[in-house]
RNA sequence: GAGAUCGUAGCUCAGUCGGUAGAGCAACGGACUUUUAAUCCGUGGGUCCUGGGUUCGAGUCCCAGCGAUCUCACCA
């Protein structure tokens, strides 16, 4: 009973039916000898290619003129019936183009269909009349859903309405959609099944393969920046016998041959400065690091990171890089440093501001940031449990809750406590200070930098330290012992920087959510 | 991990006080050679997320579970 499918239900139209009139359409494309499945398709061009060559289109009258076409010869304004009148008789004739396209809307007007397909570069409208094409290309015609993919071969001219349009001569069938699309006007608005069945939501949904390619021209554009300045980029290992460089609770594996424990690894850092050593002197990797941590409009398990390292620099390099960075991304997407976030608008134009950690605590909290004492108390007062908190850390949640979602930047922190950096240089004047800074955009941190500590005994010294009293796995300090036995081969002196691309992106794309943004988020199995 | 909200046709969504399931699009049949979210006439299509419970009667009320969205926590 239940083998193939039964084609004689189609006449009714539940959700079994809507594909069993496709399969039957299917067969009928194999039966007027097409392959359903479609086959190579030489010299297409994109729609995007196409729509560039309105200016071939011309109007040749019966007698043989040429005439090319008013500037607002599409205009809504513009009466073109007249127009064709005052030049005497004759048509539009245009270039003889060929494009390919998933079929997103179609009329069909008795002996005369117009079909809109789509490539990854735009929309354009076919016009396939019964006695333009011929008898079997109509047939095919009437075979088309909704979703199929189809090419054609025909000639661009306008519509009597206007729209530029390509008047078929011959269809080809390239793959049947045996699924039905999700409602043409309104796309997909589940968020639910836009994240599962991504494919559907990159076909249909307005602008979401935009969004996506955008993310592509973006992370191109930061490898072009660093390419350009001399960055090399290499790959380092993801499986880390140690989950250092950054405080985030890794993912555990295990090797089964070497039956050792691996983690997932949480940041780059830590193998990066290991080439510096060296002599990788300018040095980058952009790729995916993996967190252990909870899911969010702001947080996804794997996310993708930028870490540059640029030897005799220090974190004044790393400004104006992360600067140039954004400010070239924002120019390879549409060059508009006035952009949208939600119902707010961020200015790009650089210099972005730049200010100290204490002045905008100042600013923000209203208490002197060397008054531990005071910070305490506007601590306890948020209702913060301070006992046996190192005064920087107090100060830094302070900050975080005070300061950090007022900051709708672009804006650069400088220099943070040093006791919470423990992998950053101090500074030589303030020892206080480490030379670190943030760059916050709406209230989200997106780029993070330091002047690096290449001081092996120091560095050991503090990863020692921050590991007293602290869990290790909360801790930005890991002790790993032969990232120690590097530095002390001699790190050149450095600044390093690491940038959020999905935060970046989002930003770059008015995307409120990162799962915007990610193509395939983590999701909970479908039950 | 906690809380709030949500889950109805392939898709987008209505569904009143608890009274036996609705629209648009899509599909199917018909008309139409310049439409464009085509239009017009007609037809079919439902595990109301799942499982319990209350009730004469549950899409609707209650409980549990699954999934999603948002907020919070952790974190970038």
């Amino acid at each position: 009973m239940s083998h193939t499918p039964d084609n004689s239900s189609a006449e009714a139209g539940d959700a079994g039916s809507l594909e069993a009139s496709r399969r039957i359409k299917l067969q009928k494309i194999i039966d007027l000898g097409h392959d359903p499945w479609g086959s190579r398709f030489d010299d297409r061009s994109y729609v995007r290619d196409i729509r560039a060559r309105t200016g071939e289109i011309q109007y040749l009258t019966t007698d043989g003129r040429t005439l090319a076409l008013p500037p607002d010869f599409t205009a809504e304004t513009f009466d073109r019936k007249k127009w064709k009148a005052d030049q005497g008789p004759g048509e539009l004739t245009g270039p003889k183009v060929r494009a390919a396209g998933r079929v997103v809307l179609q009329r069909d007007t008795g002996k005369l269909r117009f079909v809109n397909i789509r490539d990854w570069t735009g929309n354009i409208q076919l016009f396939i009349g019964k006695n333009q094409v011929g008898e079997e290309n109509w047939t095919l015609a009437g075979l088309v859903d909704l979703g199929d993919l189809i090419g054609v071969d025909g000639e661009l001219r306008y519509t009597n309405t206007g729209e530029l349009t390509i008047f078929a001569e011959k269809l080809h069938f390239h793959a049947k959609s045996i699924e039905s699309p999700p409602d043409k006007y309104h796309g997909l608005a589940d968020a639910e099944i836009r994240q599962r069945m991504r494919y559907v939501d990159l076909a249909y949904s307005e602008g979401t393969l935009e969004r996506f390619l955008n993310r592509t021209k973006i992370v191109q554009s930061i490898r072009s920046t660093l390419g350009g300045q001399g960055f090399v980029e290499i790959e380092g290992p993801t499986l880390h016998t140690i989950a250092g460089g950054a405080a985030a609770r890794p993912f555990v594996t295990h090797h089964n041959a070497l039956d050792m424990q691996l983690y997932l690894r949480i940041a780059l850092e830590l193998h990066l400065k290991r080439l510096m050593v060296g002599g990788m002197e300018r040095v980058y990797e952009l790729g995916r690091v993996y967190r252990n941590e909870g899911i969010s409009p702001r947080h996804n398990p794997e996310f993708t990171m930028l870490e540059v390292y640029q030897a005799y620099g220090d974190y004044g390099s790393m400004m104006d890089l992360t600067e140039q960075l954004i400010c070239d991304a924002i120019k390879a997407v549409d060059g508009n440093y006035q952009r949208p976030w939600g119902e707010q608008t961020v200015d790009f134009t650089p210099p972005f501001q730049r200010e100290t950690y204490d002045d905008l605590f100042a600013k923000h909290v209203g208490v002197d940031p060397q008054d531990a004492a005071a910070v305490k108390q506007v601590a306890e007062e948020i209702g913060f449990d301070t006992k046996h908190k190192h005064a920087a850390v107090i100060k830094s949640e302070v900050f975080e809750e005070k300061v950090e979602d007022a900051l709708t930047g672009p804006i650069f922190v400088l220099d943070y406590p040093a006791s919470i950096c423990p992998l950053t240089k101090r500074n030589a004047k303030n020892p206080e200070v480490a030379e670190r800074f943030e760059l916050f955009i709406q209230g989200m941190e997106v780029a993070n930098a330091y002047t690096e500590l290449n001081d092996p005994d120091l560095q050991e010294q503090l990863f020692k330290t921050q590991l007293d009293g602290q869990a290790e796995e909360d801790s930005m300090a890991k002790m790993d012992h032969d990232f120690i036995r590097a530095l002390r081969h001699a790190m050149p002196p450095a600044g390093g920087l690491g940038v959020g691309i999905d935060r970046l992106v989002m930003l770059l794309t008015n995307s409120p959510s990162i799962r915007d943004i990610i193509l395939f988020p983590l999701l909970r199995p479908e039950g």
